[in-house]
DNA sequence: TGTACATCAGTGAACGCGCGTTCACTGATGTAC
DNA sequence: TGTACATCAGTGAACGCGCGTTCACTGATGTAC
């Protein structure tokens, strides 16, 4: 519908479109280059139309970055459920690995959707986000405990810890942080590994 | 100088004035906030007479950046200077505290400083930055190593992880991330604690 | 089944804004003799 | 020590840009009878 001229003078469906052009573009170029100019202009539609859908930009932009935060949360249940594992307390270790992975891909391969995703825009994550990367994090968390994996009394604001090691270690990446300090002389598993070790998660 | 006329005709030393205020603006605003408009009007100047400094936004704010970091640094060394402790490895440790505490600090009371310093802008960290806070933490954890207070096979890659946690959460507050998740049920201690754990530092 | 009409979802022109940057300039400073 | 002149560090007006948003509007859709 980018190109082609549509066939009616209604669009059909452009309040779900206008989320998902706004998406295209943040991937690229980040919540700034969500413009409802820009916007309009990849729908073939005229600025005003948004307002028919939208209050301003800001709402718009809401609606992308909660669309954002639902893609990873997407992505890590579907890592999740790729995960193999002898016993349980090993798929816990498993999956609590895998939605880091998931973080860290995402945070090398599209910058600009993490970035998005968790820019300072309201609503506030996780109100209206479904799945959850926050939740996805949180059951596999419990699921630790549950195992046997990980001592109960690390459970609480393990979540936060979890988080901002991959989310600081993502950003700092993409800020190119790490450049000029000796390169990149830790990996993505090193990394991962000090999520286990600051959980106290058996085997690290 | 701002509000009062200039006595003379040239500024005296609008080079420094134009990163001070650059700075004064980021504090507020983030980099976004630092428009050569804006800077300026402030100092009471054409926007034309920064062309005569920097030869653009971008290198102007590059300094900015810079100087950030740098203030960044010296309330690190400022900290640590006030650490006492029995030992040696006991100082090492409250040392590397102190970092991390500086950075929470200020990651609370400054976000738009922090957010500027990190921003994705050239130079890249730690070209010209003197004191650097890289600098600063890699010294602490040499200090750490060369103290017995952590192993030393911890030490290759040590900073990019205690970076990244204390940098993770002070961003995702900031965000107000974690606002929505059940409020902070993680204090900066416990973060701190876990910044240990994940290096293997004697006693957490 | 056909028609009148309200409602919905678009259009297009225009607004004011602040921005970075350019241009030709001028006042102030400092150096050579 | 005084003066001529090059250089330096500012000025002020103007440029084009893309933006969010407003206004009065019109074409398309769907519903009541």
């Amino acid at each position: 519908m980018t190109t082609t001229a549509r066939p009616t003078y209604h669009h059909g469906d452009l309040r779900r479109a206008l989320v998902a052009e706004g998406l295209a573009l943040a991937r690229v170029g980040g919540p700034e280059a969500v413009t409802l100019r820009e916007v309009a202009r990849r729908l073939d539609v005229s600025p005003t139309a948004i307002y028919r859908h939208y209050p301003d930009r800001e709402t718009l932009l809401g609606a992308v970055a909660c669309e954002a935060r639902q893609e990873l949360a997407r992505q890590m249940l579907a890592a999740m459920a790729r995960v193999e594992a002898p016993d349980a307390a090993a798929a816990a270790i498993g999956h609590l690995r895998a939605i880091g992975q998931v973080y860290l891909d995402v945070g090398r391969e599209e910058p600009m959707l993490l970035a998005t995703a968790f820019a300072p825009i309201p609503p506030p994550l996780g109100v209206a986000d479904n799945p959850s990367p926050w939740q996805v994090l949180n059951d596999a968390l419990d699921e630790l405990v549950a195992t046997g994996a990980m001592p109960a009394q690390r459970r609480a604001g393990a979540e936060i810890i979890a988080w901002a090691i991959v989310h600081g270690y993502a950003l700092l990446r993409t800020n190119h942080a790490l450049d000029s300090v000796g390169g990149n002389r830790l990996d993505e598993d090193d990394l991962l590994d000090s999520v286990a070790r600051a959980l106290d998660i058996a085997g690290f």
